[in-house]
Parts: C-alpha cells; structure tokens; sequence
DNA sequence: CCCGATCTTGACGACTCCTTGATCCGGCCG
DNA sequence: CGGCCGGATCAAGGAGTCGTCAAGATCGGG
C-alpha cells in the first residue's frame, strides 16, 4: 500500500486531503508543522510527502532541506504563494513539484500519482528477491544463486522457474505453464515440463530426486514452495 | 552536458527556449510535431522532454504513450489548456510535470533541473563512477579509463556500455538494449549487439574473449559485473 | 570532392539450447 | 500378479545463437 504524509497547519487542507486520499486506498499519516513531518517521515517511511510551505515552526525551503539530507522520497509543496521565486528556490531546495492553492484535487491526485509511479520504476523498489534456504531467485536482475555462486540458467529455464516463483506456494497448471513460457500455442506437451523440471532440479535442489522446493501435483502441475 | 528535446510548433516558443536554455549550458534539440518528436528522442537521446500538447500531427497523449514505450526519459507538457482534465489524462498517460501556458522561464527552468535531478539521483547509484579492477567508466564525464589512459570509444560503443553499467549486476534483454540505443524501431537486429560487445570487449577487457566483465547471457541478453 | 572514422551487413565455424524418442520407475487398478 | 499410466531420466539430432572477421555503405570534415 501507498503511504502519503500530508504537512500542513490549516485543518480543513488536512482533513479534504485525508479523506480523498484514504477513499482511493492510500495510507495517509498527517503532520501539523515541520518538526513533526520530519519525524513522521522518518518513521512512517512514507511514499511521497504532501508538504505546505507556510507552517507555523520553520521556513519551507527548512524542512525540504531536512527531508533532502536522508531521503529522496517525493515532495509536492503545496503553497499558497504563486510568486516565481518560491517556486524556483522550493524546486530547487530539491522538492519534486509545486502546485498553488487552491488547486484542484484531481490534478493533486495525479501529480501524486505520477510522482509515486516514478520513484518506484526508479528506485529499487520492486526489491523482487526470492529467498530459500538452499538458493535465491532475482526476479528483477533475472539471476540465480546458490552458495553465493551464480547459476546459469537456460532462457527457457529461466522462463519456467520465473511463472512458478511469480506464483510460489499456489499451484500452476502444466497448461498455464506451458502456455506462459511457450505461448498460447502449446498446452498439451507436458513432456517439455518434466524435461525442464528435471533441469532446474538438478541446478537448484540439493536432492533433484527429492525436491523439496520444486513439487509435482500428480494429474494437475506444479508449485513452487518457499 | 544536459540534453533537452523541445517540442513546439510556434517558432517562437522554441526559439525562446533555445535562447534560454543554451544561455545555461544545455544541449538542445527541437521537433516541430509529434512525429519529429520520437524520430529526436530515439536519434539525440536527451536527458528530458519539453512536450507541447497542441502539435499539428498528433495528440499529446499519443506522443507521451510513444515516448514511455520504450524510454523512461522525463517528459514536462507545455499546454495553453488549464483544464484539470488536461492535466489529469496527460499525467497519467506518462508525463512528469504539467506547466500552463504563459509559463514563466524561471519557473520552468526550475521545474526542467527538478526532473533532471531526479532522474540522475534516481538512477542505479547516484554513483557516476563505476570501477572494475581492470577499467574505470565515468558515467558524467562519458570517459572510460584504463591503466590511467583515456579509451577512446565511438557513439554507439559508448552507448551500449552506458545502458549495461547503469543497470550493473542486472540482466539487460537484447530488445532493451537495441531500443534505448537504436531507438524504438529496433529490437532483432541482435548481430550489432554481437559486432559492439566485441569491440567493447577488446578495448576494455583483459582477455576479450574470456569476458570477466561484459557477460553473455545466452538467448537472454548481456550484463556488466562489478 | 576526397578521406578517415564509424556504422551496417554478410558469412562462417563453434557452441549452446530445444526438441524428441527411448527407457526406467513407482503407484494404481483390475 | 501383471498391465497401465504419468512422471523422471538420459541421450542425441537439428535448429538456432554467438563470436569473429572482413568487406561494403554512410557520414562528416577538411
């Protein structure tokens, strides 16, 4: 889930924006004045922060400052000011966007969403490691390894154990499988899945003939257990 | 040096931005409509997008759904539309920032270093170095060292190496690196992949053809390892 | 207009990977 | 007890991919 940390000192701002926000299935912590968006940040490890620039206990371009100094998380200043300078010295100060009150919710809700959408196919959020005590599986660096060493997996290979750590502990179908790593073509060759299953059992299982990681449901398919 | 794609077709708008941002030390390139927008960010490879949605040959959204096929390049619309719809759809369609025409130049110019910054910190690191035991890449600089001596490498060497150190330790598909160095229009021709890894191989690599940097993943696609 | 640098294209052997068939194993049911 | 079925294992042929080299094509600068 999405968290937002919204700042700002005029209730009714905070209110409007923790009601839009929680309605569309974000998680929203609230800070009246800098001091404590600088503590809700660092302990909410927010998404992206909603921070209005005029609080009571510290300049704006402050608690930017103080956010920048450990954080790149998103900031969207809210401001009253529709002065140039603002704008520049707060985008400078390292905030990501500025929108000028009053403003206009649908256009917040996207600037959020674009700012959010952009942080994560940035960082390395979409952290998609696999782990198992005899081996671990990146879904992201497309890699393999066992002992620490690095293992060498076929295309093909790679293509199976992916759809099944993508679906670990439920089962897959041969046909899904098939249809999946084959294309929508193929759906009856489970002699391709039993050839390949074996591969990746002799690369991955400490006992390929007893797998403990790797199942075969009889009749229906496999799975992936973690 | 900064690269910024304008796209614009009032003269003067683009050439009011060129004045600007070449004042500043940016590179900049310039399309008059949508077509000659992807044809600029597939050849000039900038750093960020300056998008006008009110080109003659295509709708803006277009352009942006063109442009995220294949890049992640930051994209600012320019819009005499203040409508929140507008906004809305243009944001969501990909675009990083939305800036209302008449716009203030220090406002965008402040905007345009924000999209920058972002999309430099956010990379792999932040690191723009990256050293290995037999060659040093500079990622800012564009430079490549070895044994303390400049390597001289062409364009599109340079390019291909880019994309495989700034997703160093990740598997690079073969589509992936054709498509962000040739442009969206390639993705099969993987017998330049083959000629340009050669060469990168025997200006960088200790023994070229036991690569211990630029690894093969067969059928997949290539990696460089720290 | 020529020249050098760079990019594209083609061809070849070496190697890897996918597919396929044969064989073996274990459980199930008649 | 014996046949049957789905799965596991193994080996081998052919298709496809990769590394390499070299020759054309293209481009920009002098």
């Amino acid at each position: 889930m999405t968290t937002v940390l919204v700042v700002d000192d005029e209730p009714q701002i905070v209110r409007a924006l923790r009601i839009n926000l929680a309605a569309r299935g974000y998680r929203v912590l609230t800070a009246a004045d800098g001091a404590g968006a600088l503590r809700g940040a660092a302990e909410g490890h927010p998404d992206v922060v909603v921070l209005d620039l005029g609080l009571p206990d510290m300049d704006g371009s402050e608690v930017i400052a103080g956010l920048r100094g450990w954080t790149t998380v998103p900031i969207i200043v809210l401001s009253a000011r529709t002065d140039s300078t603002d704008k520049v010295d707060a985008l400078d100060a390292g905030a990501d966007d500025y929108v000028t009150k009053p403003f206009g919710m649908d256009e917040l809700l996207a600037r959020l969403r674009a700012a959010v959408r952009r942080a994560s196919v940035a960082g390395p959020d979409g952290e998609a490691v696999v782990a198992t005590p005899s081996f671990t599986v990146d879904l992201a660096a497309k890699k393999v390894l066992r002992d620490g060493a690095e293992v060498r997996l076929t295309p093909t290979e790679w293509g199976v154990l992916e759809v099944l750590v993508r679906n670990r502990g439920r089962l897959v179908t041969q046909r899904q499988l098939l249809q999946e790593v084959w294309g929508p073509a193929y759906g009856t060759e489970t002699n391709y899945l039993r050839v390949y299953l074996a591969q990746l059992r002799h690369k991955l299982e400490a006992e390929p003939s007893r797998p403990r990681y790797l199942i075969t449901e009889p009749g229906m398919g496999y799975r992936f257990e973690a």
